[in-house]
DNA sequence: ATTTGTGAAAATATTCACAGCG
DNA sequence: CGCTGTGAATATTTTCACAAAT
């Protein structure tokens, strides 16, 4: 059972004179059926497992076996009763009056995930930050290997980085092809983003991470996940701001 | 209005971290009241005032001065009844019949970011991740200038990188007191990050961007943003996951 | 004696749809 | 008209609090 409408069956309150309910196609409602037993994962969840995993990876390490979700949530900074209703999506994995294996735990979010399969992933742009993201450790270590560079830039291109050549923006559709390219990581200037991304789609690509400060547009079966880093910082600067305020406010009074 | 507690005879209840029973302040807004008139904006409003303020920006360039809710929203990729609910927290700056003007909806959204302020940011860490990130011409394109560039490595420490002279972790406490930093980069490595940040928060930074793949733990004063690579990519890989199942589904059927 | 799993409640966020202004 | 601003309706997310399981 998935999660069930809350069908507040309270029969006919209208007392509203001019409201009509004209019947409403669900919109965006990605309720997937595979092998008639994959309950829907709420969006919010997919983004914490991800910190789940990492902790837990953690206490692997640290040789420790068996975990409560008050310990879990704490290492993963969110509370114990948002741990447990997360991983309740997943199924039923835990012992009552003990907690969380951790090898069990770590398996099924793996899956969940999707990371028991070897999804492959290109680097568009080898500049400044696409250089970083070549070498950067983290997506080794879970478990992401870059399969491919390209750039436009003549002189990068040919280049080794991180063990891999990079190679030129023109073979983009070859290169998806022959390497399986699912995955796209976008650290392109602005100014291009969208005509790339035009051509990874075109070639087959349906995840797109991006760097670059514009907003792609995709096809409905592309996903794309945003990483701004400009717009942290302004959040920051928000709350910072707010503080400041707050301060001057306390002081004044 | 007060709280509406179920109030289960329960007694006493210690081990909960903050037992709160006083009027709730709305999760993820900020109360604040500055200069007289300035209304609370939820959580997921800031996160997008700064995507408004990037194809503001856009707009301004192609010189075009009035923009409705419609364009406005499809240049951010969000829908318009969104974009104007968004907007309308910050005050009522649009012409009805007509739309916005871009300068003052520009100066508007600055304003309530806090850009108007000159936070002055540290990145303490120049390894790859780093060094792109002191040269993001990004950060500088809209509004932040990094004020100073921190490092532990001796080898490091003395090089300049963007025109900034790497300094020694060591005089921390001084550079943030001296800089008057308030907002810190974070790209360690995840082992250090913790204790730089218990660091920079006792030399009084408030505001953190956090790049190392830890949860740091800070005092409720202190506001901080992580941005973690590798779980954006197993995000996406969820979903290419899920969408793979769905083609297999739909063959099979 | 503990700790999970989960309905139900509360809090947030999004979307609809239209009154009202220019 | 056309477009904003916004109550109301939905939808989603978080939190509570406790029965069930071991």
């Amino acid at each position: 059972m998935s999660v069930p409408r809350p069908d507040r069956g309270d029969g006919a309150r209208s007392v509203d004179p001019q409201v009509r309910r004209v019947p409403r196609v669900r919109r965006g409602e990605r309720k997937v059926q595979v092998r008639g037993e994959v309950r829907s994962v709420p969006e919010a969840t997919v983004a914490r497992l991800a910190t789940y995993l990492r902790a837990l990876s953690i206490l692997s390490d640290e040789a420790i076996t068996t975990v409560s979700s008050e310990e879990l949530a704490v290492a993963a900074g969110v509370n114990s009763a948002k741990l447990r209703k997360d991983l309740s999506f997943l199924g039923s994995y835990g012992i009552r009056g003990v907690g969380y294996d951790v090898g069990t735990l770590t398996d099924q979010i793996s899956r969940t995930l999707g990371l028991t399969v070897n999804h492959r992933v290109a680097l568009i742009g080898v500049g400044n930050l696409g250089q970083a993201l070549a070498g950067y450790a983290g997506f080794a270590s879970r478990g992401f290997r870059i399969a491919a560079l390209l750039d436009a830039d003549d002189q990068r291109v040919g280049s080794v980085i991180s063990g891999l050549t990079v190679r030129p923006i023109a073979a983009l559709e070859d290169i998806v092809a022959e390497d399986e390219i699912t995955i796209a990581v976008l650290a392109v200037p602005g100014h291009v983003a969208q005509e790339i991304c035009n051509r990874l789609v075109g070639a087959g690509v349906t995840s797109i991470l991006n760097f670059a400060p514009v907003v792609l547009a995709v096809p409905s079966h592309v996903d794309v996940r945003k990483v701004d880093l400009a717009a942290e910082l302004q959040i920051l600067s928000f709350h910072e701001t707010r503080k400041a305020a707050a301060a001057l406010g306390a002081v004044a009074k």
